[in-house]
DNA sequence: TTGCAGTCAATATC
DNA sequence: GATATTGACTGCAA
């Protein structure tokens, strides 16, 4: 709590007792490296000496490896701190060469983690955390992330694609042996990277790792080790297991995480994934759109409807407002840097990836609702009346959310009021109290199958124009809102364009980006509607 | 308590 | 076989 407080309301320096500036002395120095983890001695004693018992805190830091990082497996990698306290000034330099410049300390593979491919039940007791950046990085990876400058997460992503298909390596491998994470985190990671500022701690750790493994100049030459010996190991135990008859282990290499119990039991334990039909995504993404933040009648109706648990639902708009927020930014990244200078190469080819996600069905819900029709001219209408329309809502609409959203929102869109499924679509709803919203019902599932592609996108084909609308708080923040007024919803367009720096013709086909503006926009709906349901006074930021 | 970030890991797709 | 997608989970912050 103390900690929340002080982070976020700071007092100025002169207001400060000696007993209050020292935590901020203490960030100080946590910030420049000097203050390692350690147990700090909260409260109590530490008092005049300040500094005292601080500098104390330095040794367990320098020790060897640190930690939460290294896996015990292999002490190798915890090379004593080469580089002891660095003064605080020279902390950040120091750090910034070594992030941004070779470093030749990078000890990625071999010792720092998987062990020997032969015996890769080791990893499993910790299948992540590999890593170990040892060498002279005896920091803690924390806190080379801490100090670490501002990296370009997209360039480092780029980069580190083009390393790995040039050199035929694997995300699995690079994962697992660079930055201690699965592969899928890994596409993840390498395909959407979030812009740096929006990070954080943890999150920029795969960033700083990765940019260190790329300064290494032994990178792929480690990493090709490491593949070596795996398939080494891979054979080894394709040989015993055949000899012993034993039930094939999984092939994958390295580290199996799938050991410990017997794959048997494992199995049985193992509760089987959920995998939502394609019209019960369908059904969710238009219950989203409604009401991206559902609640919990809401959700419980929809989960009902659809026969889903009400966890799965509960879960699927988590991950759902997640990945859209996701899709948003690398959208900004790449107008970035498009915008910019031509921003020659890679953002072309960025947009690339990121429409075939949105066209998927991933987690752009809301696109695949707007897409379509160039022109955008979507089919909207299907409006689907139809059956099997989960009803979504009918609870929730009272729910003082909406109407700030439509009110929003809508209003764009609609010029069409009710339009068929009575998806919100609606004029521009007043305040709101606004019950009025007609209820939506969580659309229908049952698109009319009419080009699908329509019907999806009938929901959001209302709103299409509306998506684009959306707009961005959030981003407004990033880049000064060229345009207009907050509430100047036929001009939107217009000004998301801009901000994304999408031609307007192109946008207008975009879908892929107007979905996310829509899903974004469907966020900041959502807090102006909290905040106005609470009647809290705000200010918004836009 | 709620929402989010970051991940894992199963599954789908290429 | 590698990569992409995505439901679920953990931990943290407000």
């Amino acid at each position: 709590g103390s900690v929340s407080d002080m982070l976020s309301r700071p007092k100025p320096w002169s207001k400060l007792t000696q007993k209050g500036r020292e935590p901020f002395i203490r960030m100080q120095l946590w910030l420049n490296g000097e203050l390692g983890q350690g147990v700090l001695p909260v409260q109590g004693q530490q008092q005049g000496p300040v500094l005292h018992s601080v500098t104390s805190l330095q040794d367990p830091l320098q020790q060897g490896c640190v930690s939460s990082e290294s896996t015990p497996k292999t002490s190798a990698s915890c090379s004593p701190a080469p580089e002891s306290p660095m003064s605080s000034s020279e902390s950040v330099k120091s750090l910034t060469e070594l992030v941004q410049q070779p470093c030749p300390a990078i000890e990625t593979s071999k010792e720092g983690k998987p062990p020997e491919p032969s015996d890769p039940p080791a990893s499993d007791s910790q299948p992540t955390t590999p890593l170990p950046l040892s060498g002279h990085s005896a920091l803690s990876i924390q806190e080379l992330v801490a100090m670490s400058p501002e990296l370009d997460t997209y360039g480092i992503t780029k980069r580190v694609k083009e390393v790995l298909t040039d050199n035929n390596l694997g995300q699995r491998l690079f994962g697992e042996t660079i930055l201690g994470l699965t592969q899928g985190s890994v596409s993840d990671l390498l395909a959407r990277p979030k812009p740096w500022h929006k990070l954080s701690l943890k999150g920029r750790e795969p960033f700083v790792r990765m940019q260190l493994w790329l300064n290494d100049p032994n990178n792929v030459e480690k990493l090709m080790d490491m593949k070596r010996m795996e398939k080494k190991a891979y054979m080894k135990r394709r040989h015993s297991s055949v000899s012993d008859s034993q039930p094939c282990e999984p092939p994958s290499v390295g580290i199996d995480y799938s050991q410990g119990a017997s794959p048997q039991t494992q199995h049985q334990l193992k509760k089987p994934r959920v995998v939502l039909a394609p019209e019960e995504k369908e059904a969710l993404k238009r219950a989203y759109q409604q009401k991206p933040y559902p609640s919990p009648k809401t959700i419980e109706e929809l989960a009902t409807q659809l026969n889903l648990k009400t966890s799965t639902v509960i879960n699927w708009f988590h991950n759902y407002r997640s990945r859209i927020r996701r899709e948003l930014f690398i959208e900004e990244i790449q107008a970035g840097s498009q915008g910019q200078a031509g921003a020659s190469d890679s953002p072309s080819a960025r947009s690339g990836r990121i429409a075939p996600s949105s066209e998927g069905d991933s987690c752009d819900g809301v696109e695949a609702a707007d897409v379509e029709e160039p022109g955008g001219t979507t089919v909207a209408t299907k409006s689907q009346g139809g059956p099997a329309e989960v009803a979504a809502a009918p609870a929730d609409q009272e729910e003082a959310t909406q109407p700030a959203e439509k009110a929003k929102a809508q209003p764009l869109s609609s010029a069409t009021p009710g339009q068929d499924n009575g998806e919100d679509v609606g004029q521009p709803r007043p305040p709101p109290e606004g019950l009025t919203d007609t209820p939506a019902p969580v659309p229908n599932l049952a698109a009319p199958a009419a080009g699908e592609d329509a019907a999806t996108s009938a929901t959001a084909a209302t709103e299409v124009p509306g998506a684009a609308r959306a707009g961005p708080a959030e981003r407004s923040s990033a880049l000064p809102s060229t345009s207009a007024p907050a509430n100047a919803p036929a001009r939107r367009p217009s000004s998301l364009q801009s901000l994304f720096g999408l031609p307007e013709a192109a946008g207008a086909r975009d879908n892929p980006v107007r979905k996310k503006k829509a899903a974004n926009l469907n966020s900041i709906i959502h807090r102006l509607e909290k905040a106005a349901s609470r009647e809290e006074p705000i200010e918004w930021e836009f």
